[in-house]
DNA sequence: TTGACATATCGATATATAGCTATAAATTGA
DNA sequence: TCAATTTATAGCTATATATCGATATGTCAA
């Protein structure tokens, strides 16, 4: 049922638990997404496209950028981020491909007559 | 480059991440990878491979139940817990197919010969 | 019913994270 | 140099999360 049952090492699980850590975040998902679809942004358009401040912007973009999922490029004034984990867009693109919200989410009070 | 591009709904970025952050703890992922490649397993079973608390494992395995991750199932004394969202399996699988530890690691510091 | 085992929960604590406001720093053009 | 624009950071508060030890709960067999 399962091609290859290779152990994770710890180091691998680390690494890979951080790495979905850092996209688990409601924000730092739009914005992965958002530079996944249309290549590297700067700071200010991704802070429009979203509708959020600035500030959190660029706190999420730091914090990605520190643990290696996006990588940054200044051009005179303006800051472009993009994304620097090949891990991470192929995450995102499963996310996309298989991904639909679940029909039952996370209340089970209310039978679906199942 | 990118096949379709659907913008993805505030309500799929909210389970998306909330899925990605749930997994993206190393004893949760190392639960899950458990259970991806043997099925079901109860929890002393899982405490003991992983070597950790019998109540850290409790703890993790009914935050994921909680959040629709996994389900459990009593069987007398013993509780089995198994994967029940399969957007789960499928993000684990890619990580197995693609996602080995990365080369250069978060440490910039030091170059390696680019 | 009691004991043994498996699992869940509680209470406390420590640490991490998110978001906000204000402000600093960098860059460029006038 | 100054003003305007863009981006980064600091300080703060609130909340969430992780872990630990102890204990409670559930189940079964004797």
């Amino acid at each position: 049922m399962k091609h290859m049952t290779q152990n994770i090492s710890a180091e691998a699980v680390q690494q890979a638990a951080n790495m979905l850590k850092c996209i688990g975040h409601p924000i730092r998902l739009q914005i992965i997404d958002l530079l996944d679809k249309n290549g590297e942004q700067n700071v200010t358009t991704i802070y429009a496209t979203l509708g959020i401040e600035q500030a959190i912007a660029s706190q999420h973009l730091n914090l990605m950028r520190d643990k290696g999922v996006l990588a940054s490029r200044r051009d005179g004034v303006n800051v472009y981020y993009r994304i620097d984990d090949p891990r991470v867009t192929r995450v995102i693109d499963c996310i996309h491909d298989h991904c639909q919200p679940k029909e039952r989410v996370l209340d089970r009070s209310t039978p679906t007559g199942r």
